[in-house]
DNA sequence: CGGTGACCAGAATGCTAATCTGGTCACCAG
DNA sequence: CTGGTGACCAGATTAGCATTCTGGTCACCG
């Protein structure tokens, strides 16, 4: 039946992705040839191209995968906990699992070294800018469910918040090896400074967070469908 | 006398920095050759070697004028109006100062094109990072006269203060060509941004500003002759 | 008919020769 | 004597070319 032969493509296309991003973290992205992702991955090259037109397509969907799971895993905690709808809440989680992820973490520290030219592609600049926010749906949600600010619009929100989360990705690289900050303690700085920066004056009820929650949790599922859409199948990546 | 003397050197070492800056800002910091900086400025090469012991101190004194300058230009604007001393309030006057000297800008923003191998230079790290923040000094300064929240030390600001004032830097050529911000309303954003998350839940009076203003300015003409000092003269750069 | 791998054009790399340039220092002009 | 100079040199950089490598295709096969 259908279900079978859509089952073995996908888990033909899960193994591939495999195999290419163990070799994408282990050798980077301009070392690893779609070649060598066939043989390890047991299939003809062809095959490979039969699943996504280019070899940027592939690695893209690699990232998609790794994005789909985590954003996968933002909607179960929202639905566990609805507390973590809140913008900070969200912002801590998607920081630290983006960063314990090697390949987002990659992808959020613009790691050049592994990602190579793939940073500059004109389809990965929509990954990055316009998912990291999520949508602007969520924080509409946000808004009207009283749990930022009441004197700013999505479009108001958008700068700041991309720029301040981006500031934490981007410092990275860069701090000093001997700074006494564990990944938590990081997380909690940018948490405290949305928190401040985007939250309402005073903490609100649990009821709030709970109301908000459906929504939200709607939001992000459908955002891991999209990008979990993008990983596989021919029909290929964002655009183009 | 020997003031005369001092006066030609420091007008020789201006009129060659002036060059190296132009030339940096025209052809970027691979391209511009010292030869053509002599001939420019009117002086044979070995003159260049009497001033700076090598090619890069050269240029990063041109770096370290441009920050003498604006730190001046900090503490006079302090000195002027003592509300200038909030943290919020400098930080945004150090982002639009920065961003309007290309030199800085070019700085800030790790544009690799003109300065090329130049932000990897080992003495250039302490310029950026432990000065970005001014000194410790600056933060004991506020927290003690009642102008920050009063439950951080500075060890506890520095993090998430570098972090965020870099994240607007850094995320400039990032940013889409048709965002529709100026400069003043990133610099808006910022400061709000920090207000919110280091500031005082109230907002101070002005005889606290005014208390803090000349310790403030103090601090940051010392600052501004640091750079100063390492601009000019054989003693050289920040250090070895 | 889904899958394959030999094949090809263009990109990437290695290599050598030729050029350029940071830094020095013997010499000079005032 | 002293501050300034530019010819000079070693090592870095670049140019040009030959070779290898690899993304993507497609005729063929099981």
């Amino acid at each position: 039946m259908a279900d079978d032969k859509g089952t073995d493509r996908r888990e033909r296309a899960d193994r591939i992705l495999d195999t290419a991003k163990d070799l994408l973290l282990r050798w980077g992205y301009r070392r690893v040839t779609i070649d060598e992702i066939a043989a390890r991955s047991g299939v003809g090259k062809g095959t490979v191209y039969l699943h996504w037109r280019t070899r940027e397509q592939l690695f893209m969907a690699v990232a998609a995968r790794e994005a789909a799971a985590m954003y996968g895993g933002v909607a179960d905690a929202m639905a566990a906990d609805p507390g973590e709808v809140a913008l900070h809440r969200y912002m801590r989680r998607l920081f630290v699992e983006a960063m314990e992820r090697p390949v987002l973490r990659a992808v959020f520290t613009r790691d050049t070294d592994t990602l190579g030219k793939l940073l500059s592609a004109p389809a990965y600049r929509s990954l990055e800018r316009a998912k990291l926010v999520a949508s602007h749906d969520y924080l509409r949600l946000l808004i009207d469910a009283g749990l930022l600010r009441d004197d700013l619009s999505p479009a108001d929100i958008d700068y700041p918040l991309t720029t301040i989360v981006f500031g934490f990705f981007a410092a990275e690289p860069l701090l000093p090896p001997d700074l006494g900050l564990t990944l938590h303690d990081k997380a909690d700085h940018l948490a405290d400074a949305l928190r401040r920066t985007f939250g309402p004056a005073r903490e609100p009820s649990h009821a709030r967070h709970a109301a908000a929650a459906p929504g939200a949790v709607a939001a992000f599922r459908t955002l891991a469908d999209e990008f979990r859409a993008a990983a596989y199948g021919a029909d290929g990546g964002t655009h183009e």
